[in-house]
DNA sequence: TTATATTATAGCACTGAGTGCTATGTTTGG
DNA sequence: CCAAACATAGCACTCAGTGCTATAATATAA
């Protein structure tokens, strides 16, 4: 329940926020900060992680790889260490590990 | 109204989906087929596009990028057709034109 | 059980996406 | 006007991601 609050909260404070700068009550830095801390923290994944993952929502590697967009051996090479996720894959990962796939359909 | 109503719908026939699995009613490979089926199809973007979409969202280059968990330099590459946003990339800034800045945030 | 898909691991060559840096303009706003 | 934020540009580098094929393990069906 908490958690459903929170986020739900954070978004009405977003749309708050985005009046209070159309109205110019703040100014564009301000706003720019609020943005940068907004965002859910990325740290990178260790392979177990990116398996375990996955399997909390129950597909296989080649249809989570549809679902970022990869292709099925790449996630087999997250999975065993051969290569590790970067930049906008962590990003998907991170989502998918807060919200779920769902939120990547 | 009837946005909100499909996403609605889908999150809702999904759900059933599971449900008619677990209970051993439909079978894997259907299971399978309609999950590929749900996904957003993804089109390569051109740099006004991506530029389009990135001024939609009234956010800087290094604010955008930092959503995507990117290097704002390769933004600008983007938007230059310089480079080529591709896997999951692409995938990110589908979801962006589709659904917001909110959703990867 | 035997057969048959679907999974996952493995290896390899290749390309270009993405990083990190610095420098130079351009716009904004205080 | 001045300073800060913004965008373009270039360059070197690394390794993520692709595409392919083959094999093995694991279901599913008959």
């Amino acid at each position: 329940m908490s958690k459903k609050y929170r986020s739900d909260a954070m978004a009405a404070i977003h749309e708050m926020m985005e009046d209070l700068h159309d109205g110019g009550v703040i100014d564009k830095k301000t706003m720019r900060r609020f943005d940068q801390a907004c965002l859910t923290p990325i740290r990178p994944l260790k392979p177990k992680e990116i398996k375990a993952i996955r399997e909390r929502e129950r597909v296989s590697q080649s249809v989570f790889a549809n679902y970022l967009n990869v292709t099925s051996s790449l996630v087999s090479k997250w999975e065993r260490g051969e290569k590790r996720p970067s930049g906008p894959s962590l990003k998907l990962l991170s989502l998918v590990e807060k919200n779920g796939l769902a939120v990547v359909a």
